[in-house]
DNA sequence: CTAACGTACAACCAAATGGTTGTAGATGGA
DNA sequence: TCCATCTACAACCATTTGGTTGTACGTTAG
């Protein structure tokens, strides 16, 4: 089993990127830092909840590799990590060629192995050729 | 316009496909999906885990907008909707856009007022309205 | 008709989440 | 120095989440 990234959630780094993405203050967050890095402390005066609750969305942030800190004398500035984008839009990428993969072999007309049954097949979506029916 | 989830703040559409992507096993059944419509029993069996919790599974990449069910005869198929992943990347794209903006900004030597009122899902935006960073 | 299958849903439980308060350690300014 | 600020973290609480079992209902095969 194990197909590919069930089992070991302890490295999960693709869930906790979402996760930390599905939170719908974190991604305020994100915007603000994005235009600028702010203190934690500047943070939380933007939001109706406490500091340490806003300091928790950040730790959050940060485990997922959104967000990176940064000291600077007493204040923590904090500040966004462009290149998580695109680690998330990767993600996005692997199951968007999934896709692409079956369209193409339907449109080849190929044999549809439909199996599926156990865990362990995964025939190693090869290379999808051209023809990128991207809505 | 319609930067993120904006209005419906329990609705929250984006929350939603980002909550149902972070957990490794709706990531495989989407996969999965994906390579041709399944029954949910016929999931159900791939997993080490009782068939009613991959239903719920299913139920929340269904309320996520990333799976549609059909019924045929006494089975349910499940097929992952291509949209959907568009979607989700729809939303990584406002966050980098909007640091792009910033990038721009900079590299244009504007006055970087944080005013910008595209807070968009921001969750009751407390006392602070508006520019004017108060304290 | 009857039995087996596939689904739906309710009730329940343990663990994780999101929030609170409180306490304590550094740092900078008067 | 003393004090205000900013941060870190622990303890606690309410709700959600992910999982279980059990029951009920429609559909198809014998």
């Amino acid at each position: 089993m194990v197909v590919d990234g069930i089992a070991d959630e302890t490295g999960d780094a693709v869930g906790r990127l979402f996760h930390a993405l599905a939170d719908a203050t974190r991604r305020d967050i994100l915007r603000r830092c994005v235009r600028g890095e702010l203190s934690v402390s500047r943070l939380a005066a933007a939001y109706p909840m406490s500091f340490a609750a806003v300091q928790k969305h950040v730790t959050v942030l940060e485990r997922a590799g959104l967000v990176t800190k940064e000291r600077r004398g007493r204040e923590q500035l904090v500040r966004t990590d462009p290149d998580a984008v695109g680690r998330a839009r990767q993600a996005l990428d692997d199951l968007e060629s999934a896709w692409r993969a079956r369209v193409d072999r339907m449109s080849g007309l190929l044999t549809e192995d439909a199996d599926a049954t156990g865990d362990a097949d995964a025939p190693a979506p090869a290379q999808n050729t051209t023809k990128g029916p991207d809505r």
